[in-house]
DNA sequence: GCAATCTCTAGTAGAGTGGTAGAGATTGAG
DNA sequence: CTCAATCTCTACCACTCTACTAGAGATTGC
């Protein structure tokens, strides 16, 4: 019942590119040393976001990638799904499961209140809430 | 974002011992064939659960495993926490994390939401449900 | 042309999953 | 007391998945 490494890369460098909020490219190598993100992974991740669509990218010098739309029209539940496949949580084949079990409501049950979050979320929100916190944090700060 | 096999297994493991109601023990064949369980997989998922104290046993003829308390105190989430160790979606240290990452909050309403199913649904619960569908079902068959 | 960048294919060490095997301890019945 | 049925404990194992790394190739801007 967790979240891979690898998706939480991939988060974090969505809320990276977020969070900049130009549609300059960002170079890879960038990402990778302000996330904390072995650049060579990154690679990896980022080619799969772009397969989803939900990051573009150029080549060459002045390259990078890119939101391929804006980041109130991500949300979390998109590049995890996009990322770990599913998010259900029980996706067995279970033919052996006598039909009249009572599992498989339940999995519907907390795959909708997973919904309820990772799908309300989108990165624009992850952004004003951290823009929050940071501008909190300076005001205490301050006094 | 899913629930393995093991977790799967002491679900339904606990459900038998609940749909019986009965104080009396039952043997961990039993279980393993109606439930379609091997076995010997089975002892050891059993053995943590007792560890955890939800079920009891007694060894020797006319052993078996029993519930420790009545089955409405025991919760879907009590027994996935038992087998898969934790359900937060993000359990890692991440030092390297800048501190004003906004995603710990993410994972914190992830948690809650899955919470407020697995730590609201008794084997009770489960029961209760699944005898409202069957009877449902024998009325539609006698239609 | 050439340097900087993304892209594609492979490989890989280590951990985790889903079991299996077998001897030992405990209990109830006769 | 003995025996059979049962739970218990320790070990082992094949396979898959995770989290990377390596390196050559394709584009682009200057």
């Amino acid at each position: 019942m967790d979240v891979s490494v690898k998706g939480e890369y991939a988060l974090r460098a969505v809320f990276e590119l977020s969070r900049q909020g130009t549609p300059e490219p960002v170079k890879i190598a960038r990402i990778a040393e302000s996330q904390k993100i072995p650049q060579k992974f990154l690679e990896l991740i980022l080619a799969q976001l772009k397969q989803g669509g939900y990051l573009g990218s150029r080549r060459g010098a002045d390259g990078g990638y890119f939101l391929a739309r804006p980041a109130d029209q991500i949300t979390v539940g998109d590049i995890l799904r996009q990322i770990e496949g599913t998010m259900q949580p029980s996706k067995r084949p279970f033919a052996r499961e006598p039909s009249d079990s009572p599992f498989p409501e339940l999995w519907d049950r907390v795959e909708r209140a997973l919904s309820c979050v990772v799908d309300r979320t989108t990165f624009a929100d992850l952004v004003e809430r951290w823009r929050q916190k940071r501008s909190q944090r300076v005001l205490n700060w301050q006094i």
